[in-house]
RNA sequence: CGGGGCGUAGCGCAGCCUGGUAGCGCGACGGUUUUGGGUACCGUAGGCCGGAGGUUCGAAUCCUCUCGCCCCGACCA
């Protein structure tokens, strides 16, 4: 992308409203606009991360077996009655009223809807296991939204259901959950540590979430030092095991991690002192199981091998998708601006012509924009006419990983520099050799995609 | 929902107390200059002062009501 044929409205000043470092930034970087509180426009670069965001998740969701839908925003409050929490959710639950005086609701949520669709379609043990998901925007009536879209009202989140015809196929389904979420973290340069949880208006009574480390984290977290060092990795993994899955759940889970609300300082105090810690963390997930609540209310059952009706087990998963993006500035940003990690940045480098106009610098920045195109890489090339130092700190300020600044001094050797925005370590090099060092850069971003 | 604060140009703000018809910085636009970390100078455009009502010869300014937004708290992904 040109820049100049772009729309990325940049900010110089801070934005009075925005507090944090992660909404500061993003209004700043031209990502989200504030339509009304706690609710945002998606600009073009904020909708880039999004997708991206959202992609790692489908990928994830894919490969860990688990099928895709689209549910309504707007749910009929009916079903809400069935499972009797139309009157326990409370103000948070936006409700609307249509012309023929119907009462219908913004879905904060969707175990209402999917289970009315399984009921519907799904009868006999022969269909399980099945896990369907959705990654949908909800509306939660906050008292008082904050902090951009770390706590907006209107939010995208993906949301999965899980159908199981046991027990214990169900926990192997939390348990499937949870490696898939942590391999998704991973994939977009987090590091979210599963901490025991409690169950909420969901219910269940086997619940983790999945924390951020984060100065502006809205839960204290106590936890032992040792999970910190913990890495999902590439290795393969079969879903379908069941032996794998729990053993991953138990690497990632045995060691103390809890939130304030679950804490139990106790146990806590069992731990060395020197591996105790104490910080804040960002909740960017959370899995349940819990068993059969609403499909003994609704009546989803199945008919099992010994001809008996017996209502099914399911858990529900969620991933707050535009949480993510707050979450991941919070956690990797400088004073100069965001910082994307690899996996979820909106242009893989940026092409900086210190002298637009120049006859040289011009065509060596689009030799380079072309070059890098066609390897598969998506560039930002600032072709404004602006002096250096403006690029430069729009660049930062926007956050992309990398930096190819092109200038006549280099050039007439030439050479272009290749900075990295997370280290400022800057290498000169011909264009060519920078280009095959970012091709290997991303290989294994790359490599993680489906 | 309790407590506090703010709505004046795209953004950040002054003016309000002590009423006389709106100003600064950044940004935008045009030009000159400059050119490896937000260059300097000159010029231009842009605002029914959140909205409604009232007081007054006259309201951004005083009064009443209302809408919106932000912060602290309780609540929450």
């Amino acid at each position: 992308m040109r820049l100049t044929r772009y729309f990325m409205p940049v900010l110089k000043e801070d934005p009075k409203e925005a507090q944090i470092v992660s909404h500061r930034l993003m209004l700043r970087a031209g990502m989200i606009k504030q339509q009304s509180a706690g609710i945002y426009s998606w600009l073009p670069m904020g909708l880039k991360v999004l997708n991206r965001i959202q992609q790692i998740v489908h990928e994830e969701q894919a490969r860990a077996g688990h099928i895709p839908v689209l549910m309504p925003t707007i749910q009929s409050a009916d079903l809400w009655r069935e499972s009797g929490r139309y009157d326990d959710y409370g103000e948070e639950m936006l409700r609307i009223t249509d012309r023929h005086k119907r009462d219908m609701l913004y879905g904060p949520t969707n175990e209402e809807v999917i289970t009315d669709i399984f009921r519907a379609h799904v009868s006999s043990y022969k269909d399980l296991p099945l896990t369907l998901y959705q990654i949908q925007w909800k509306f939660r009536d906050e008292i008082r939204p904050r902090f951009g879209v770390m706590r907006g009202r209107e939010f995208l989140m993906k949301d999965g259901y899980n159908f199981d015809l046991t027990r214990d196929a169900a926990l192997h389904a939390y348990n499937r959950h949870l490696v898939s979420y942590l391999r998704s973290y991973e994939r977009m340069g987090l590091q979210a540590i599963p901490m025991r949880a409690d169950g909420g208006p969901i219910g269940g009574d086997y619940t983790h979430e999945f924390l951020v480390l984060a100065e502006t984290g809205e839960s204290e977290v106590f936890y032992d030092s040792e999970i910190t060092d913990l890495k999902f990795g590439s290795r393969a993994i079969d879903y379908d095991s069941v032996e794998q899955c729990q053993a991953v759940l138990e690497e990632f889970t045995s060691r103390y991690a809890r939130t304030d609300e679950t804490h139990d300082a106790a146990i806590f105090d069992q731990i060395p002192e020197e591996r105790r810690r104490t910080a804040r963390g960002i909740e960017v997930g959370q899995i349940f199981y819990f068993g059969t609540k609403y499909s003994e209310s609704m009546g989803a059952t199945v008919v099992g091998p010994d001809g008996n009706r017996t209502p099914v087990e399911m858990g529900s998963h969620g991933i707050g998708v535009s949480r993510l993006l707050g979450a991941i500035i919070e956690a990797s940003h400088d004073d100069k601006g965001i910082i994307w990690p690899e996996g979820v940045t909106p242009f893989e480098v940026g092409i900086v012509n210190l002298k637009q106009g120049d006859a040289s610098t011009d065509s060596a920045c689009e030799a380079l924009y072309a070059e890098l195109k066609s390897k598969g890489l998506d560039p930002l090339y600032d072709d404004r006419d602006e002096r250096a130092g403006a690029k430069f700190a729009t660049v930062d300020l926007i956050g992309l990983p990398w930096r190819i600044t092109v200038g006549p001094r280099g050039l007439a050797n030439n050479k272009v520099e290749l900075t990295s925005r997370r280290t400022g370590e800057a290498v000169e090099m011909s264009p060519q050799e920078a280009v095959s060092r970012l091709v290997e850069v991303y290989q294994p971003v790359k490599d993680a995609a489906l």
